[in-house]
DNA sequence: GTGATTGGATAGTGTTGCTCTCCAATACTG
DNA sequence: CAGTATTGGAGAGCAACACTATCCAATCAC
């Protein structure tokens, strides 16, 4: 398959594939000769992972590469490549002041609370106490109730989630590193509608 | 106050304040004389809720705009309100075919299979729908087992929202919209916690 | 052989979110 | 009350981003 073909099945102009090439999203084809590359299914299917990633999930081209990057080549070890797919997905969070002796603190109060383990380290430790942050700022706290419920809910998603992971190394990988950025989109679309529902069966119109 | 005490105030350069201020993100104070106005608390709070919402929540300038009109002054129809939150909020969808009779048929199956109301019309419809695509097109489509989980996990966090919402009719709106906003990234956070916790419990390391 | 197409490199474009520079009018300081 | 500093407002400038368009020589298809 040349690149106008492989366009052509991904949907997508030319120009936009040569710049994904050349950002290092898409693999380079093998070429046959100076003026000629050959592509194949891998690279269609790698086209559309892109384009979701950059799409609906809402990631810049950086942080998409980032993502491809690891789904390429993990680390050996699962629990810190998710870390690493973690840390590349917005938000990003400025890094904690190295004098900070308790840079999260209400992150990790969240967590004491739930009975859940706290690693600074973990950037979504970070990510959180930045949500949970601004919420306050804007003068919507959120109560220990709430993030009991939330954290609760999450949990039970997460154990749901675990449980589905294939057993084969490589697929495990993308499974986690794909499932986090792509289902969340999913998650929280649920979340309005399930208000929506919830509104409309109580009748909150006028 | 100020300007520049309520630059100070929010923690701003006073260039960005007038920048906010331009594009109507911000009230103007109430000008004292050509060259003087003056702000107060309210000013500084809506500061601090426009850098949440452009901040952690990752809206846009323009999108924060849109939230922020709808706090300033939501229709009489707190259930039309929270639609046009949601279709405030990314990820922006492009606009359905009109020809087309079945637009969104992975959300349509998705909300009957959960017993919820389907309306073509809320905005996360079409996030869902797009989101549901996504997944499938990057090669990780979702199971109805797992629409099932998140579904019903997202319904429960709903149902807990709105009986926590104020009596009040302006604090049930900024409740709605800002709630809708502001603890979305909280949610996800946690998610992507128990994610971790799930992990580190089940030893799922090297 | 010849005209169209290819991959690759380079430069240009429109948008976004600030940031900088100016300015005359006003406010504070001694 | 003279002199300096600061203010709100308007405009242009700027860096990053995600493409998009233009060239070009090599090569392919007829």
């Amino acid at each position: 398959m040349r690149m106008s073909a492989l366009a052509a099945a991904a949907g997508l102009p030319v120009a936009t594939v040569k710049y994904y090439l050349r950002e290092g999203l898409l693999h380079p084809g093998v070429a046959t000769s100076a003026t000629q590359a050959d592509y194949d299914d891998a690279h269609v299917r790698r086209l559309r992972l892109v384009r979701a990633l950059t799409g609906p999930v809402g990631l810049s081209v950086q942080q998409a590469r980032r993502i491809l990057a690891l789904v390429d080549d993990p680390g050996d070890d699962l629990y810190e490549t998710l870390g690493s797919a973690v840390g590349a997905l917005p938000p990003e969070v400025p890094p904690a002041d190295p004098e900070d002796d308790d840079p999260y603190p209400r992150a990790r109060a969240a967590l004491e609370a739930l009975g859940q383990v706290y690693d600074p380290a973990f950037a979504a430790v970070a990510q959180l106490e930045s949500a949970l942050a601004a919420a306050e700022a804007a003068g919507m706290p959120i109560s220990e109730e709430r993030l009991r419920e939330y954290g609760l809910r999450a949990h039970e998603i997460a154990e749901f989630d675990l449980e589905r992971m294939p057993g084969e190394p490589r697929s495990a990988v993308e499974y986690t590193v794909l499932g986090t950025a792509l289902y969340e989109p999913v998650l929280l679309a649920l979340r309005r509608l399930a208000h929506q529902d919830v509104a409309a069966r109580r009748d909150l119109g006028s």
